[in-house]
DNA sequence: TATCCGTGGCT
DNA sequence: TAGCCAAGGAT
């Protein structure tokens, strides 16, 4: 099985910019946090503006997190745009301005959980680590657990199950996480898996089931219309896009148009909206009335 | 452990 | 078309 992956990868792997031999460790990093739940297509684009503008950790901790937030573009998830600079800030800290090594240290990082640290150490480092994103979960599932899809939450037998398969050289172990990875981005995918084109098909417990359906329990989607996600998503747009600061009614009646909703029913909600914005720190009341992305 | 947190493309 | 889903993390 690992022999198939690791050859299928050879051949097929995506030349993403972050896998360039030359790509530093600070790039690999970005590349990890922007790829939290965003697909790398979208992320390629912006991750070239960004290492050409913030080259290093330290030019990223140097900067405003409004400018950050505001060069996050539409990725996703604004937060985790002012995690990646908390982490610049830490980096120039506590590690001399580099990125960590260690799967503990990188782990302490904002922003950074199990999969990031693992995925650093490994794609940056070199290290030896065991890394399981959503892929790893489905591509393991289906091999070798015959399952349509992995479990809700990660267990702990899906843990060691990885941990087992991730060769023990460091060299190659590294490889294989992300050919792993790739092979459920490209083949084995959630949706429509493409088992004709699978390197490890005539070994897929799943394949030798005649691939049942998931038995497990309905997933819950996400909400999202009417939402606070989509009013702090508007609030957030909102701001991005004007380079001056914004009075509240202002910013309510743009994000109400945007959404089309009736400002007269969710000025309330907008308004909740924006105390959580500025909780978090990605909106910054100024001049009493007035609001802005933080300086 | 369940829920919250953006965005947009795909089926 | 409406839902599903994407290199997760924090609480």
């Amino acid at each position: 099985m690992r022999r198939r992956v690791l050859d299928w990868y050879a051949v097929h792997a995506r030349p993403l910019p972050w896998r360039d031999p030359e790509t530093t460790a600070w790039g690999v990093f970005v590349s990890e946090v922007m790829s939290q739940q965003t697909p790398v297509g979208r992320v390629e684009p912006v991750w070239r503006e960004w290492l050409a503008r913030w080259p290093t950790a330290g030019d990223l901790a140097a900067e405003s997190p409004g400018e950050v937030v505001r060069a996050w573009g539409r990725l996703g998830y604004p937060r985790r745009a002012l995690r990646l600079r908390e982490a610049a800030v830490a980096m120039v800290e506590h590690h001399d301005g580099e990125v960590p090594q260690d799967e503990d240290a990188l782990r302490s990082l904002p922003g950074v959980g199990a999969y990031t640290a693992a995925a650093v150490a490994a794609f940056a480092h070199g290290r030896r680590t065991v890394v399981v994103d959503t892929n790893v979960r489905r591509v393991l599932a289906r091999t070798l657990q015959g399952r349509a899809q992995a479990a809700p939450a990660l267990t702990a037998a899906e843990s060691r199950l990885a941990a087992e398969v991730v060769p023990q050289d460091p060299e190659t172990s590294a490889v294989w996480n992300v050919a792993v990875m790739e092979l459920g981005a490209l083949v084995c995918r959630a949706r429509s898996p493409e088992c004709e084109a699978c390197p490890v098909r005539d070994l897929c417990a799943w394949v030798a089931a005649g691939r049942p359906a998931d038995d497990g329990p309905p997933r819950r989607g996400q909400a999202w219309h009417g939402t606070d996600r989509q009013v702090r998503g508007a609030i957030v747009q909102t701001l991005r896009e004007s380079p001056d600061a914004i009075a509240r009614a202002g910013l309510e009646h743009a994000v109400c148009t945007r959404l089309r909703l009736d400002p007269a029913r969710h000025a309330a909600q907008v308004d909740r909206c924006v105390g959580s914005l500025v909780e978090d720190g990605l909106v910054e009341p100024v001049d009493g009335d007035r609001l802005r992305l933080p300086a």
